[in-house]
RNA sequence: GGCGACAUAGCCAAGUGGUAAGGCAGAGGACUGCAAAUCCUUUAUUCCCCGGUUCAAAUCCGGGUGUCGCCUCCA
């Protein structure tokens, strides 16, 4: 995997074998999330399906920043209070995210509950020489850490502090910051040494990954926009705190953008991801997530999307088209597979994987993808199989490797025991769908057997209006929903 | 001013020394009452430009052009 940290590819070795812990920075909850937020969300999720694929036992920590200057703006434009207001956005959150189909988390820690874990820390900090105590607030010494700069390439004297916002003259280095702040009237405050205050933005994350993953822990995830300044303060406090290496593995995902141009609140051109689920299904946003590689920036509008919606449907058939012909079909259950297509299915995973271990390439992963549906839509197609087990045998094992290389992209809604399942309505509804449609088909079975193609063509039209798209095979007709 | 990233067909996008994956869109053929789906074939003598290294470069080096990002909250 690309660390950020050596600005290189490196194999991934983990703190303690078979094990990965592994943190990503989860959002500062006050409004929707919008999809520059939803892509580190949906990258890491893979990343962590992937290792955990791979056989390693994953712990899985992503916080919410429920404190924080942004949140207390919103709530008072609102007049709510700015706990309550970021709790609101984190059950939002999830909604978001279970649609997306990640995971959650092991652990989802929020500021708010670990309050007592960041004064200790500043206390050590103070302790150690590397921070100071100005009115209340609590500054971090960057001049005191010698390493400062080491994540992001940079150097002090390189940084113009100040040359977009205005310094605060109490601070020793311009490019000193806060580990604690003190508390104007009316904000959110605890009780802590250096008076009734909260903590700066950067030490939350340290203190929560150093309680739940400990010191060294194996990868640190984040948007690119992260890397400075929070990373590397995280870098500076935690290991001026603890005197050891923080984390491992660095990484940054890539921006999406719009119209070339990074999507951000501040710039205001941000698509809520909820937003987009109203015109897309969440499927195919992510299928579209993670056809860009993580680290490229990914420009986003609905054309592309579109496009997206269309290569996934590819997919969907190809799937249809395997479940369809094992149907029924179990004699291929004792039977060895087809050699020849199962040495194909063998390379087709050993590719697969290559992909993933190549810095998490899920766009070459999903090209495998297509390769395996051009393959089973060709075996299907050919007649030139003598064993029949042997081919069924052969597409139950096809059918596996859909479900394993979904069990790591999650582009497919997926049953309980992670088989995939398409057109899933979750109603009783379905059925009675499926009634009727079946009823329309046999109504326009006897038109066509009469040649009165007119009437067949209205029927196949208007249901194509409602989102049914009828396709007649030589051996039936086949529905689906549009896609 | 400092630091960094990217530039591959109409569009999206893999590919870090060995002779251009995959998808969308397009073209032709098979199948079909017509469609749809699927299969087969086809679409970049060439990877922003100019030099250099090498038997060999989209891939390495130097220069140039363009776009974007970080240095401020931001995924």
């Amino acid at each position: 995997m690309y660390n950020t940290l050596t600005r290189q590819k490196e194999e991934f070795k983990p703190r303690e074998p078979g094990k990965v812990a592994m943190y990503v920075c989860g959002p500062t909850t006050y409004n929707f999330i919008h999809l520059g937020n939803a892509r580190p969300i949906v990258v890491f999720d893979t990343v962590r399906r992937y290792l955990k694929y791979k056989g390693f036992d994953v712990r899985y920590v992503q916080n919410f920043t429920d404190i924080d200057d942004k949140i207390i703006n919103r709530a008072r434009e609102e007049q709510d209070d700015p706990l309550k207001l970021a709790a609101r956005y984190v059950d939002e959150y999830y909604k978001d995210a279970d649609a997306l189909h990640v995971l959650r988390a092991d652990i989802h820690p929020k500021v708010s509950g670990h309050i007592t874990e960041i004064i200790e820390m500043v206390k050590t900090l103070i302790e150690k020489g590397y921070a100071y105590v100005v009115d209340g607030n609590v500054y971090y010494d960057v001049r005191k850490f010698a390493a400062y700069g080491k994540l992001s390439g940079r150097a002090l004297e390189d940084m113009q502090a100040g040359a977009r916002v205005d310094v605060d003259e109490r601070k020793r280095d311009p490019m000193d910051f806060a580990l604690w702040k003190s508390a104007k009237p009316g904000e959110p405050a605890w009780d802590s040494p250096w008076g009734m205050g909260r903590p700066g933005w950067h030490i939350e994350c340290s203190a929560m990954a150093l309680k739940y993953l400990g010191v060294g822990f194996d990868i640190h995830g984040g948007g690119f926009d992260l890397v400075f300044p929070h990373h590397e303060n995280e870098i500076a406090q935690s290991e001026a705190a603890t005197g050891h290496p923080f984390a491992r593995y660095w990484m940054h995902n890539g921006f999406i953008t719009v119209n070339q141009e990074k999507m951000s609140k501040s710039l205001g051109n941000f698509f809520l991801v909820r937003e987009i689920l109203s015109r897309f299904p969440p499927e195919v946003v992510r299928f579209y997530l993670l056809g860009t590689h993580y680290r490229s920036p990914l420009d986003f509008d609905d054309e592309k999307l579109s496009a997206a919606a269309r290569g996934m449907e590819r997919i969907k058939n190809s799937i249809r088209l395997l479940e369809e012909a094992l149907a029924g079909r179990d004699e291929g259950a004792a039977s060895r597979p087809d050699p020849a297509l199962a040495a194909r299915l063998d390379e087709l995973r050993g590719e697969f994987e290559k992909a993933m271990d190549d810095d998490f390439n899920t766009a070459l992963a999903i090209g495998v993808m297509f390769d395996l549906a051009r393959e089973i839509n060709g075996c299907l197609a050919r007649q030139d199989f003598p064993n029949k087990a042997e081919k069924t045998a052969a597409l139950q094992k096809a059918r596996d490797l859909f479900r394993d290389f979904n069990s790591v992209l999650g582009v497919f809604k997926t049953g309980a025991d992670g088989d995939i399942q398409l057109d899933e309505e979750g109603e009783e509804d379905q059925s009675l769908v499926e009634e009727l449609i079946g009823l329309i088909i046999e109504v326009r079975q006897e038109a066509r057997k009469k040649k009165d193609w007119s009437t067949a063509d209205h029927i196949r039209d208007r249901l194509k209006e409602m989102g049914i798209v009828l396709e007649d095979t030589p051996s039936g007709v086949r529905w689906k929903k549009q896609g």
